[in-house]
DNA sequence: TTATAGTAAGTATAATACTAACTACTAAAG
DNA sequence: CTTTAGTAGTTAGTATTATACTTACTATAA
């Protein structure tokens, strides 16, 4: 119920105007008098309340005596605002295109939050023209699954290194095995996370755990390039590992122990 | 522009959101001082408004020294509007229309402003399903003309009186010549408009010149006969004024001038 | 006398919009 | 070598508006 009064604010009703729009849903033709009794408007607020659903054209005046109410149907009104967010959309997406000037390629833009965060994925993978570069983990694949099979339907090509289950598959995918998730989140400070594009965009991102994630968002060519060889390293690396065995890998990095293990603490702020 | 900002606004955007978020597209990337400068947003809130702006991803940080801010580009700004005002009207479609009680027949709803009486005689037209009887004036042709235009192609029988051009071509069309529409006007105490569909349902209107449009509309079946039989009346007139020619008609008028002219002064209030 | 129908006047709160005055730093001009 | 102007940002307080909430009042009809 709660969620639908918010959902109704946002189109612009205030709390009182949803409660009397609903109100009068439930039953119609009734009296200002009735609506507030039944939705806990005060009455005093009713007629004023009444009266700007009735401008808006939410509710129509049925003439009586006394004057009643009646709601446009549901459908109705949400078909109607609909045609009108609609008709802004197109207006302001022309007007403000318009207007906009050349985007600068060498700046790096922060993004904070993990809606914002997931939400510049899907943009940037939905953009990808011919070639995508993923480097991610298990619990994000279902957010930009949809856009990822789209990319593989027109043919671009998809390379991923994924750090969870073997069954999971996103383009062509390599399982990050030949070092445990735990180290590498251990190293990482977080789960790293990358998705580059077209050797022309890149998104390196950290979900860490109980943390809000952030990521960094670039099209500065150098910083493409560095996390596109990254991923390409890494899969390289899953394909040796595949060749020589995760054993003898596993050996080679304990000869290592420097580089095996976390060197500075934690990378990212 | 003043336009654009008031579009912005109905996305849930204020005036400083609005200020700040076109300053940044025409520049980018600035710092909080400078969008202030340019856009006339005052320096002291100017951080509590991007900061908003970054929240709702409208806006990027670039962390540079100082910070400064890059818009996220208009096209995927309205991109996104658009998806989450689409979840929230197909969300509101299901809840609403489950929680509507059924409509009673007899009500009769009163509509007042053109643009609404324009709105509800498209939705009546749209919803018509086998006939359309309509009695309309020039003016009002533009706003109705894809509907009714919709009615024909899916085979409905669309009947119109039609007040104006004899080129103007409305489904049917009759054209109103046997009494001039000067006459009709002051008879009627303005345009009166009617639209009845399927035997259920009729809009009657009233669009007078220079006041504010209004129509009653119902489903009460006495109503809507009334409303549908005088529509065809006046269809029927026009065939007997064709037959006869005009100056018989005109004459059979004359001798009865309590039927010409106006006899109750307004008979709309 | 009770329930219905509606009005008037006033308060509380929060969001938005606006102003003035302050710190702190840098770079150029006298 | 200080003064001035410009950049960058903060703090505090006010005005206005929309929304939300009370209390108290007039009618009228069963």
């Amino acid at each position: 119920m709660e969620e639908i009064y918010k959902e109704l604010q946002r189109l612009g009703f205030s709390q009182y105007e949803c409660k009397a729009y609903i109100g009068l849903l439930k039953h119609h033709p009734i009296t200002g008098y009735e609506i507030s009794k039944r939705t806990g408007v005060p009455r005093s607020m009713i007629y004023e309340v009444v009266g700007k659903l009735v401008e808006k054209g939410a509710v129509y005046i049925v003439p009586s005596e006394p004057v009643t109410y009646s709601p446009l149907p549901a459908r109705e009104l949400i078909a109607r605002q609909r045609r009108q967010f609609e008709q802004s959309f197109d207006y302001l997406e022309k007007e403000l295109a318009a207007m906009e000037s050349e985007r600068e390629v060498d700046v790096i833009k922060r993004i904070d939050g993990d809606e914002l965060v997931i939400a510049e994925m899907k943009e940037l993978i939905g953009n990808a023209k011919a070639e995508l570069w993923l480097s991610i983990w298990e619990p994000q694949v279902p957010f930009i699954q949809t856009q990822i099979d789209g990319c593989c339907d027109e043919g671009i090509d998809v390379f991923t290194v994924l750090f969870g289950k073997a069954e999971t598959r996103v383009g062509n995918t390599y399982h990050h095995d030949y070092m445990s998730p735990e180290v590498a989140e251990e190293r990482m400070g977080g789960r790293l996370t990358i998705a580059a594009r077209d050797v022309e965009e890149v998104l390196i991102g950290n979900f860490a755990l109980g943390k809000s994630a952030w990521a960094v968002k670039t099209r500065d060519p150098a910083l493409v390039l560095v996390a596109m060889e990254y991923i390409r390293h890494d899969i390289m690396f899953a394909e040796v590992t595949k060749e020589l065995g995760p054993e003898k890998v596993e050996a080679l990095w304990r000869t290592r122990p420097d580089l095996y293990h976390v060197v500075t603490g934690k990378r990212f702020k």
